[in-house]
DNA sequence: GTTCTCATGTAAAGGGTTACATGATTTG
DNA sequence: CAAATCATGTAACCCTTTACATGAGAAC
């Protein structure tokens, strides 16, 4: 992963939505994007002027109260029309996942082990706690449908997120020992 | 992803079972360990070095045919020490997951966009065939409750991956069009 | 004999995290 | 007025991939 440089697209669609400042995006990493896609403000500033530089996006300055000054990116023609090829060209990399805990389970060798039984109970805790975080985000980010229509694609990854977190908790249960 | 330098319990974690070559360590990455681990051949022959400089293992050369040269690593008491601790302590992160597709779909803005069931049908058809491989190593490596028990963590991982295969394919499917 | 797999390495480049650094604004 | 959040950047370090490089043994 990583080596096809994915996050300038990443940062070009969330431009296109509406433009936004660095700090904007570096919090989109962190909720409806963090579940798919991780990216620190120490990554993003630097794409945002290799964007710019390559005549991709724009800047604007703003300034709020005193003198806090924001810069406010959006797209160009030029950084649209590469994001329209992103999206509509094929994704045939399947997903890359690093569990450490899977792993771990993997060094398991019996099943009377005595390490497995704590093993699956913490991080049945930690999915679960995770599972009602995004339960939570969906009731109050898509109350009713019309907020569905209106951000179709986030409904579908949030919806894809929470079945994921439930179907990982199923399967830790389906070896809990009852 | 990375900081935590966790490639070397997993190669800790590998010559446990067996002495292997650096070679054998790359095929377990391609194989049983693949789904939720990655690692090159560029990346496992320094790990080894390293680990040998410190103390963790130890390796034996051994000549095959006329002159083909392999080392066999091993663990040595302090690689197995550290393993054990390594396997022991908690797992308090979660999975980090880098999903291409997924993040594409989140801009995709409306229902009725015409990239979309395309994009569905392209993953579909990706996560069926590794579904149908996976369950295919399933058969063939656990043959019977006698496979199982000799390497429990092996058949739990691979269970995990499949359920998570099943449950990828189902979600597109809930959303394609019949 | 050619192709595929076995087998081991190194180098260069890029991706990603942690830490360093600074200052304004808002909230309690 | 102190703490949390908003806001922007750089530097060092490590992880990871791709490419370079070489050669033996097995299979067809």
């Amino acid at each position: 992963m990583g080596q096809r440089n994915r996050l300038q697209y990443i940062i070009l669609g969330l431009l296109n939505q509406r433009p936004q400042t660095g700090y904007d995006l570096t919090k989109a990493f962190e909720n409806e994007i963090g579940e798919f896609w991780q990216a620190k403000h120490s990554q993003i500033y630097p794409m945002l002027k290799r964007l710019e530089a390559a005549g991709e996006i724009t800047h604007e300055d703003t300034v709020t109260g005193e003198k806090l000054a924001k810069k406010q990116y959006s797209l160009t023609p030029a950084g649209h029309e590469k994001l329209v090829a992103w999206v509509t060209e094929p994704s045939p990399e399947l997903t890359a996942i690093k569990d450490e805990f899977i792993l771990k389970l993997y060094f398991i060798k019996t099943v009377d082990d005595p390490r497995l039984q704590p093993m699956l109970q913490e991080q049945a805790a930690l999915h679960r706690a995770q599972l009602a975080h995004l339960r939570q985000r969906q009731t109050t980010v898509f109350p009713d449908q019309g907020a569905i229509d209106q951000a179709y694609g986030h409904y579908l990854i949030l919806d894809h997120a929470i079945e994921r977190e439930e179907h990982y908790v199923d399967w830790l249960e389906k070896y809990l020992a009852h």
